[in-house]
DNA sequence: TTGTACGCGTTATCAA
DNA sequence: TTGATAACGCGTACAA
C-alpha cells in the first residue's frame, strides 16, 4: 500500500528542501530547469496531489459549499441539488449535503456542523418547524460571522442574503387562468396551510386570477391542508377531506393543487367518484415531479425548473465568495426570480 | 460581523498561551478551576468550536465520508443516500456528494477531488459507462493507498471491498414465481443488456424461476432494452419495442419488468392496445419508486428497501474506518445482501 | 499549574 | 537558485 505522498517526502527522497519542491511543482521561475524537470517527474510518478484539507487551512477557504434540505428523497430537491453539483463541479467546488428532515433542531445542528471551517457558505432551503417557529437566528448568526447564504424555495424576508425564489404568485396565476380559459367555471384550490411560503403565494396567485377574471373566490373550495398529518404512506386522511370538498361541492369543474401529491389524490378520488377528467373536471399541479408525467391520465403542471434554481443558487454563491476578496463582505444582496412553465397534459382540455 | 473565534484570541484576551486555553476547555485535570471557568465562561460568550479543518489536518481524519452515485434524481439513488446521511450523522460525520451521471471519467475525477484529504472514505454504485469499459483502475487506486470503498448495489467482484447488494437473483425468482402462482403462463421479462450486473441478474432470476416450474424461457419474451437510448424524456423507441413484442406475442398474460419505467410503459402500452390489467396481463417492477404506488392501477413492486442500503454502507464504512487504529488496514471484506421484499398491488391479481 | 515546542501539509516571504 | 521560517488552528508531550 502506497500513502499519498507529501512535499515533505518528495522533499526527503530527492535531497532538496520543501520549498524548493513546492515551487518547483508550481513551475516557479526561481528553480532551475534542471531540479523543476526532476522533482515534477518524481511527483508524477508517485502521483502527488496536494492535500486539500492542508490548503484549506492555510487559504482559509475549502472550495465546499453546504447545502442543507429539508428532504433529500423528493423530485423537486434533488434536481436542485443535481443543479447545485453541476455548477459546483465545473467551477472546482465540493458539495456537502445536510438534511434538515423538516425539523428545526437538525437544521440548527447541520449548520453548526459545517459552518465550523468546513465550507465556504451554504445554500438551503428552510424546514417547515423552522418557518413555524419563527426562529431564524442560526441564519443571522451565519451571516454574522461572514459566512454567505443563498436560499431557494422556502425563503423568508426577515433575513438578507441572496435568495433564488420560484415565481409562485404569477405561475399560479397562469395556472388558475388556465383553467378558467378552458372552461371551468369553479375551480377549487387544495393548499397547505399559510406557514408554508410557496402555499400561502399559490394560494394568493389563485385569488387573484379568479378576481382578475371576475371570479368571488369561495372559502368552501379552498382547502387548506395542514400538511404534518399527511405524508406518503397516510394519504386516507388526504382522501378523505378532499372527497367531501367535492361532495360537498359537485358543481366544482377545476381543481389547482399546489403540489403533486394533492393533485394526484385529487385526481384518484374523484375517479372514485365516478368523475371524469379532463372532461368533468380539469387538474393542475404546482410540480416539477415524474408522477406527473407518468400519471394516467398525466397531470397538466406548473413546472419549477428545480435544476435551473440549483444552479442559480450555485452561481449566485459562488460569485459571492469569489468576489469577497481581503475579508471585504460584499452586502448587497439580490433575489432572483426563477420563471415556471406550464406543462400541458392530458389533465386539462386541449 | 463578528468573525469565527480562534484559541489564539481567546489566549490574547485572557493573557495566558494557547494551550493552557485549549486545555482547559476540554477540562484538563491540569488546569486550575479559576482558569477553567474564566476560560470557558469567556468562550462559551464568545461560541467558540474548534475549527474542523484544523482538526482534520491534525488528526489525518476528516469525519467525512465521500458519496458517488451516477445520478441523483432517481428514487433508488436519493432514498439511499438519505439512509447514509441519517447513520453519518448519528455517528458524527458528514457527507459530501458528487454526481457521476453515468460518466467514467466524471467517476475519475470525482473521486480524485475528494480522495485528495477531503473524505476518509468512499461509499459508491458504479456508472455505466464504467461497467462497460470495465476499467477500475480508480478503485483499486483509491484503496491502495489506503482509503475504504463501500460498493453499493452496482458492484463489481474484481475489487476486493465490502460491498452492500440487493438479491437480485432471489427478488427476481420471486417476483416471477408469485406471476406463475397467479396464473399467468406467458410471461415476458423487460431487461437491460447484461453489462448492468443487476439487469443480468434478474434476468438469470426469471429464467431460473420459469425453469423451477417446468417453463422453457423463450427468447421472444426476453426483451433485452438498451438503455442508452432510453430516457425518461424519449419514451417512444421503448414503447414501439414493447409494442411490438406484445403484437407478435399476444400469449404474453404476465411481464416482469426490471424497472419502474419499463413496467409503467408496458402498462401504458398493454392500455393502448385494449389489454386490461391486472385481468389478461399481470405485471410486476422491481423497483423501489414512487411511481409504482401512484400508477393507475398502482404496480406490485420488488421494493429494494433503498434506505437500508444506505444504512448499511455507511455502517460499514465507518466501522472500518473507526477500526484502522495506527493505519493498520483492516483487509476482511464482506459483502451484504440485502433482502428484497414483494409489495402487492393492483397490477396483480389477489 | 502554566507555558513552550512540535507536527499535521501547504505556501509565501525573506534570507542566503 | 535554493532553503529556512512563519503561518493557517489545533492538541499534546514535555519542560518550567
Amino acid at each position: 500500500m502506497k500513502r499519498k505522498v507529501t512535499l515533505k517526502q518528495i522533499a526527503k527522497e530527492l535531497d532538496v528542501s520543501i520549498s524548493t519542491v513546492s515551487k518547483a511543482l508550481r513551475n516557479s521561475a526561481e528553480i532551475s530547469e534542471d531540479t523543476k524537470l526532476k522533482v515534477q517527474a518524481f511527483a508524477k510518478l508517485y502521483n502527488y496531489r496536494p492535500n486539500n484539507i492542508a490548503l484549506s487551512l492555510k487559504n482559509r477557504k475549502t472550495r465546499t459549499l453546504g447545502v442543507i434540505i429539508p428532504e433529500i428523497v423528493h423530485h423537486f430537491f434533488s434536481k436542485v441539488i443535481k443543479g447545485i453539483e453541476v455548477v459546483a463541479n465545473k467551477r472546482g467546488y465540493n458539495v456537502i449535503v445536510g438534511l434538515s428532515n423538516e425539523s428545526f433542531d437538525k437544521e440548527v445542528l447541520n449548520m453548526e456542523m459545517l459552518a465550523n471551517g468546513s465550507i465556504d457558505g451554504f445554500i438551503l432551503s428552510i424546514s417547515k418547524e423552522t418557518l413555524q417557529n419563527q426562529d431564524y437566528h442560526h441564519f443571522t448568526e451565519t451571516i454574522n460571522q461572514g459566512m454567505p447564504i443563498v436560499m431557494f424555495d422556502r425563503v423568508v424576508n426577515d433575513i438578507d442574503c441572496d435568495k433564488v425564489v420560484v415565481d409562485d404568485y404569477s405561475g399560479s396565476i397562469n395556472a388558475v387562468s388556465h383553467l378558467i380559459n378552458k372552461g371551468c367555471k369553479n375551480i377549487a384550490i387544495i393548499t397547505t396551510k399559510d406557514y408554508v411560503s410557496v402555499g400561502k403565494l399559490r394560494t394568493q396567485g389563485y385569488i387573484q386570477a379568479l378576481e382578475d377574471n371576475g371570479i368571488q373566490a369561495k372559502p368552501s373550495l379552498i382547502l387548506k391542508v395542514d400538511d404534518r398529518q399527511v405524508s406518503d404512506d397516510n394519504l386516507e386522511v388526504l382522501e378523505t377531506i378532499i372527497g367531501e370538498m367535492f361532495k360537498e361541492n359537485p358543481q366544482i369543474d377545476g381543481v389547482f393543487a399546489v403540489n403533486e401529491l394533492y393533485a394526484l389524490t385529487a385526481m384518484k378520488v374523484a375517479r372514485n367518484m365516478g368523475i371524469t377528467i379532463p372532461e368533468q373536471l380539469q387538474v393542475i399541479g404546482f410540480t416539477d415531479g415524474v408522477l406527473s408525467k407518468h400519471a394516467n391520465p398525466s397531470l397538466t403542471a406548473v413546472s419549477q425548473h428545480a435544476d435551473l434554481i440549483g444552479q442559480t443558487a450555485a452561481n449566485l454563491l459562488i460569485d459571492k465568495l469569489e468576489i469577497e476578496i481581503d475579508d471585504e463582505v460584499d452586502e448587497s444582496y439580490q433575489t432572483t426570480t426563477i420563471s415556471t412553465e406550464l406543462i400541458e397534459r392530458e389533465s386539462t382540455k386541449s
